[in-house]
DNA sequence: GATTGCCGGATTGTCGGACAATGCTAGCGG
DNA sequence: CCGCTAGCATTGTCCGACAATCCGGCAATC
């Protein structure tokens, strides 16, 4: 063994991804459902998508099965896929899941590392950055949501990172459909950098508390901005 | 709204799902790589399959995907499929990971629904019965798995279920290469019920600190299984 | 009038073949 | 010993096709 890698350290950080066709299409995918130009139930045709795309159905079949697999879709045999809908069943449960995950990494915060230390702070930071700036709703809550992948990070476990990123992705697809977001980012951000606060201050079990405190806030606030959206749909006339 | 439906309670329990051919496909793989037939390494490729299994191309890479999203295979671009191989720092992290959500289960013990608590119970007795009958290894670790999968269950999040099963599949899948099972199936009964007698008892602390103890254990056996033998595969003779 | 049987269009599931792009290996020449 | 190149194996993507299934409407039936 041991091939010659004199300076392996040096171009340790370098990376390319090979771009396939499905990763493109997935992309603009997700950027559409996220955009919400295709809003949640929209069916997702295969040859419709093919051609419009200018790739093969093949091609776009895969690429709505890691849709999918991503939560961003769902998938009825024979019946076809659509934009993923979610309900307020579901919308709790992703507050429920995700409580679990951040709360476990919140009381790893005095043995965690630094560098995952950091990253909490420095998701604070560019939060309120983004905050002060005013930037789009969407960069808003790409923002707020780093905070909390950063507390996920706490547990340094890539898999719970992992899951709780999937948490986050329905979470923006659920605020996809809400363009009126909450306009108190202000507020939140003190929020937040009081939850930090806390914990540098080793008060961990106040943080916890406020952490909480924060995630029931937030899923009440979702289920109120479109909870009656999407109940029972009596769309149709005649 | 309201179509006539007479007797539609009758029919709510009736239910049947379609089975493909990537399902079939993708279940004797599965099959395969839990039997051990196709150890942890051994690459898929795509045409050998589709002859074998007498399915076509697209067919077997539609399963191939489904493999990779259930964590039983990993793609690499342009090179291939491949069963999964585990390395010690996987073992550890789905330990983390499976106890941090197994512990948030148990620590809801008493706010539970008795359905939930429930399965917990059946699920111990079930391992008891099977231990007592001495069944094989992989009904063995269903077993106890399924204790584990009911402690999960304790959330009574199906997110949080649904992560806690990809975890338990890998496990199973490290299990797998792993024949020699630990015998102390009567100590693990044991174990595992005196750690519900603590839960029906209130005691949450103390059946808190048993779980994490069997789950430390638990990695540290597995690690000692096979650790070493999945190291430096060299078996380019020539 | 409600239920059932049947038909036609739309869509998905699966197939087979095809070809370019990529990765791997071995041989060739310097 | 090293780099280059050619060749082979395998994957990525495309195309066209057909059966299976779903859905809505319409006629037939009790």
């Amino acid at each position: 063994m041991s091939r010659s890698q004199p300076d392996r350290r040096a171009y340790e950080r370098l990376r390319i991804e090979p771009v396939s066709t499905v990763d493109r299409v997935v992309e603009e995918l997700r950027r559409a459902v996220f955009e919400g130009e295709l809003p949640p139930g929209t069916p997702l045709r295969e040859v419709a998508l093919a051609e419009s795309l200018d790739v093969s159905r093949s091609t776009v079949r895969e690429a709505l099965g890691a849709l999918v697999a991503e939560g961003l879709a769902d998938r009825v045999p024979n019946k076809g896929t659509q934009v993923r809908a979610l309900d307020p069943e579901a919308i709790h449960d992703v507050g429920r899941a995700r409580t679990v995950i951040e709360m476990a990494g919140l009381e790893r915060w005095p043995v965690a590392s630094e560098p995952a230390r950091a990253r909490v702070r420095a998701a604070l930071a560019e939060f309120a950055r983004v905050a002060d700036t005013g930037a789009s709703a969407a960069e808003l809550t790409a923002a707020h949501l780093a905070i909390h992948a950063a507390l996920a990070g706490l547990t340094e476990s890539p898999r719970l990172e992992a899951m709780a990123d999937t948490l986050y992705t329905e979470i923006k697809l659920a605020l996809a459909s809400v363009d009126r977001i909450r306009r108190n980012a202000g507020e939140q951000v003190h929020s937040h950098a009081g939850l930090v606060e806390l914990l540098e201050a080793g008060r961990t079990e106040e943080a916890a508390a406020e952490l909480r405190h924060h995630l029931d806030h937030a899923e009440q606030a979702m289920l109120g901005s479109l909870g009656w959206t999407l109940t029972d749909g009596d769309a149709s006339g005649s």
